[in-house]
DNA sequence: GGTTAGCACTCGGGGCTTTTGAGTGCTAAT
DNA sequence: ATTAGCACTCAAAAGCCCCGAGTGCTAACC
């Protein structure tokens, strides 16, 4: 594809304005505009060139041009100008992500969410399936009678929890017995490794443990399977009705259907990329998926230690602000991927009664 | 309110037959159906005086009748036929339930979430505020070097925990002391009793803890001081668009603007109800918010237990299945305060390799 | 009295036609 | 190579008309 200079900027031009305004945009508009100071006699020359070259195109006769497919990638790749986020995109991005990322809990619907808050799409968030993800700690803590709670903490430093009742009491002493050995003999196995043979050593080891054992065991396995497999999951779904092209109630039906079968989302793009804050954007008709056939996503990668990567991605219209976003979501991923090496910097002290923390040999400040 | 009884099972007709097909109905359409056989000028005189009495109204002169709210007042107060859920809705929200209320983690969202997909409409998910909440005890598990993790389990048996990240090593001996200090003088203690001064003759008596012990006060003030808010979740947003009412899309967008900012939610009615699984009809304008004068909000209250409660809701137009959702809602609330109550009875062992449970003595099947 | 058949009237919505105007391509002049 | 000018196109908006569902009223009927 080679394109003169001018037809260059009269492509952008064109672009631009309609990722802003989502209406054909016509040879006058462009004349005036920006630097080119041509007539619209002469814009409309071009236009028609970059028409039979397959980049724009007329929705009919006697309407203005409209990017295709290949206008965008045209434009994605040569044209668009490196977006530079403001001071305050910047400081709003950290901010949300500081806040937010406190707790570890469900950390794929909060990347999510936050996501689509700081960028007004819907917003898809898909972790990397970690199959190499162990257990590195097993706590079982008696709460009264039957009832106790298994704490595991994940190689990628989450917690996962869950509450268990026997229909018997269970000792204290057995549980804390119990967590010694899972820790001692299963702890920061691969879930290959934790076979029924072992279990059934253990049990035999440990003598009768009223089922806990088996119970530990099919939880640590559940959990460690599960993260053999991409979640995904995907938030901000009514940023859609924001566009004009999802004025029509169906085709934004349509799509919020696809969306929200999160089992539809996994098979997405899993795009090799090098590093994280890296970045693809796919266009319109590039997608596989029929239902996204009209839509653009942009997709980056975090990358917050070995059992801990993930994709983060927006869907829009293909009129798609995509310099403003690939900015964006690439500036998110990047922060997130070091708040999430980095850990939490510090607890937070906020809302409430709360104490400083003050170490020995500092002067109190006022 | 004294209405004849054929004016009462016209109107139960009208109002029956507008919430199906969401148009207004004529005089016609009601003469021949049901049990009344009457002449559609019978009907049209009856209808008349309905609407006299402010229970009907024309959209337009030439056009059939719609119900007034307090047309659907009267309707739900006195004319509704009490809903039985068939067996299949029954089964269906069992399932739903047991099977989705595995992990207490983030149970506010999950309800929702459930809620909303059992109903088709939109749903709320308010928590009530737990002033008694207390922490029952303390953990802190050492993961290496700064690294840390608090784990509480809360008096309404949910568990949390975050990850805290010292920039000094810490010891584990040391995470151990606080945790067993923590347990003896603060857990059980509502918020108001964990004072500085309290915390500063914890760390008087401990001696230096490197600043473990104001951390752990103040996740622990935290959670407890959260607990005192009501925390409210929405879910299910976009089953507005199903219903004919939000065709279009400036309405649909205001509605989901002011929904989908949970606190506004929190404002919500907190109705005095008596037990678990009574109900709240607010029709349109009974509503005080502005933005709900014409919606339709249908709230339950669950309670499974001093420390846990909440209300679950759905928000639809006024024209709304009153009768089969306030069956479904209550029944819902009830499942879940006897779910709750009673906790999860027996570990999941589904997916991937697992485990039987073979309690000795027990003859082995196949 | 209550009920019903009949009739004139209303008026929103669907379908059809007209008008408008933004935008084009082409040609001829610069 | 650029531009002014002009005839042409066509979607969308505006206008128009008609259809028919539904009404209220009146007069007849039981």
């Amino acid at each position: 594809m080679n394109l003169g200079e001018r037809q260059k900027r009269i492509l952008r031009a064109v672009i631009d304005r309609y990722i802003e305004s989502a209406e054909p945009v016509g040879s006058k508009a462009i004349a005036h505009s920006n630097d080119l100071n041509l007539s619209s006699a002469t814009i409309r020359n071009e236009m028609s060139e970059l028409e039979t070259l397959g980049l724009l195109e007329q929705p009919h006769t006697s309407a203005g041009r409209v990017p295709t497919p290949q206008g965008y990638r045209v434009y994605v790749n040569e044209l668009m100008q490196q977006y530079r986020l403001t001071l305050a995109e910047v400081e709003e991005i950290n901010r949300a992500l500081s806040s937010r990322l406190r707790q570890l809990d469900n950390l794929l619907e909060n990347i999510g969410s936050l996501t689509a808050r700081l960028t007004s799409y819907p917003a898809l968030s898909v972790s990397a399936p970690t199959p190499d993800l162990s257990i590195v700690r097993f706590d079982l803590i008696h709460v009264d009678a039957g009832l106790f709670i298994i704490v595991v903490m994940l190689s990628n430093k989450t917690v996962k929890n869950k509450l268990v009742n026997l229909p018997h009491p269970v000792d204290s002493v057995l549980l804390a017995k119990v967590a010694a050995v899972f820790n001692a003999h299963v702890a920061n196995l691969p879930e290959s490794d934790i076979t029924p043979s072992l279990i059934a050593s253990i049990e035999r080891a440990l003598g009768d443990t009223q089922g806990i054992v088996a119970i530990v065991a099919s939880y640590a396995i559940e959990i460690l399977s599960d993260a053999k497999h991409r979640e995904a999951h995907i938030s901000g779904t009514t940023h859609l009705f924001e566009h004009p092209e999802y004025r029509d109630i169906e085709k934004a039906q349509r799509l919020m259907r696809y969306l929200s079968d999160d089992t539809e989302l996994k098979h997405l793009p899993s795009p090799d990329f090098e590093d994280a804050g890296s970045m693809k954007i796919i266009i319109g008709p590039e997608n596989l998926v029929e239902e996204l056939k009209d839509t653009s996503v942009i997709v980056a990668r975090y990358d917050a230690g070995d059992d801990m990567q993930g994709l983060i991605g927006i869907i829009g219209p293909t009129r798609m602000d995509y310099s403003r976003m690939a900015a964006r979501l690439s500036f998110i991923a990047q922060s997130l991927s070091r708040l999430l090496r980095q850990e939490t910097p510090h607890p937070m002290l906020g809302r409430g009664q709360n104490f400083r923390i003050r170490r020995p040999g500092q002067t109190p400040d006022r």
